[in-house]
DNA sequence: TGTACCATGTAATTGGTTACATGATTAC
DNA sequence: GTAATCATGTAACCAATTACATGGTACA
């Protein structure tokens, strides 16, 4: 079995779902942390057919193609389940950024400062729209969050993943900018920016 | 060009390095987010060789395979900072472990608990490992760590980076085993459990 | 008339991991 | 003796991305 076997399991024990359907929730990434794409996705689900942790029906529709629609098995949920409680195998975050990062120092400061404030507003954004999924779902979801037997729960404890990652990676862009600005601004002692402080 | 072809550019623009040295480095992540093992290793330095970004000598050793120095170019450190400047391919990073927090809902609270206690303990002792680090490499560098043009400098970033990290993930798992805790014993307003209530 | 959405697949290519292959030296 | 370190490579396999392939409906 590989983790996108278990990603798409699941789903299926969430709703059911089409292999069009889940292609568009993985289009973004499911507990902000996996994607896929569709040309992954169909192969997948028909190994997965095959050794029946799921099953599937044929619904045809009127003027548009023929679709399947694929709910867990119990079988498939046994499996899922042995699998989430295995503790997982640990293989390196990759984050191109910060390899980028690591050669910083050949760079002119100027560059690297656009660089990072770019990247800064891309997660700055992110964590934005992260924190209004929050309060989206606290109000929508109520009680259903108090509940860890519930997949809403368990939806929103990735999603708390995904706000502290990007809060975090605010912070350090951050962080990096202000080092770059101590070594652009030569040390003047620099006052009252505080406009843009905005902390 | 590949990002591990830059990774190797950026390590060879520090230091005169075999490939059997950079597999040493790469064995764990530089920049706390890259890894890659010998077998791709040599071939992509033959690669960047045949593109006249590195060079090496060949130097012939007693008792010892011959092994071969590499070296950057100027072309070599040319294309390696056209890419630093470069906007990164943002690319998802996946995480397996919040995968799996993403079906928590289907297991026993229990088990759960195991899985993120265990996570928990293994982040912790990373973060406390980079935090040495950090202390370890003040000690060492003092000055050349506020010189932004110095590669002591851009692994300081990095390292930045990392800490943030995994203070961010022991956070988190913290968080999720205080909801799960919460569900295991049921709402006996918990008094006076303050002995592992190690904050 | 062209773009977006619904719907399902296969093929080619790239990047990364694991395994195969060889062989001397040093330290326990 | 046996494991770890030094030293370099190739081959096989797997996972993920990008491209190829088809075709109707709805909407601006």
């Amino acid at each position: 079995m590989t983790t996108l076997g278990y990603a798409l399991l699941g789903l299926v024990a969430r709703h059911k779902l089409s292999g069009y359907d889940i292609a568009s929730w993985m289009r973004d990434p499911i507990g902000f942390f996996w994607t896929a794409s569709h040309s992954q996705i169909y192969p997948e689900l028909a190994r997965l057919k095959r050794q029946r942790l799921v099953t599937h029906e044929t619904i045809p529709q009127q003027g548009r193609p023929t679709k399947k629609v694929y709910t867990i098995t119990d079988k498939g949920r046994a499996v899922l389940q042995a699998w989430v409680v295995e503790p997982p195998s640990e293989r390196v975050s990759r984050d191109e950024f910060v390899l980028k990062t690591f050669s910083l120092w050949t760079v002119e400061p100027q560059a690297a400062r656009a660089l990072f404030q770019m990247q800064l507003e891309l997660h700055k954004q992110r964590l934005q729209l992260y924190q209004d999924m929050r309060v989206y779902e606290e109000e929508k979801r109520g009680d259903e969050l108090r509940r860890i037997d519930s997949p809403a729960w368990a939806s929103y404890a990735t999603l708390q993943r995904g706000i502290g990652y990007e809060r975090e990676y605010v912070a350090w862009c951050e962080w990096v900018l202000a080092e770059l600005d101590r070594a652009i601004n030569p040390t003047k002692k620099r006052v009252a920016i505080s406009k843009s402080k905005r902390k």
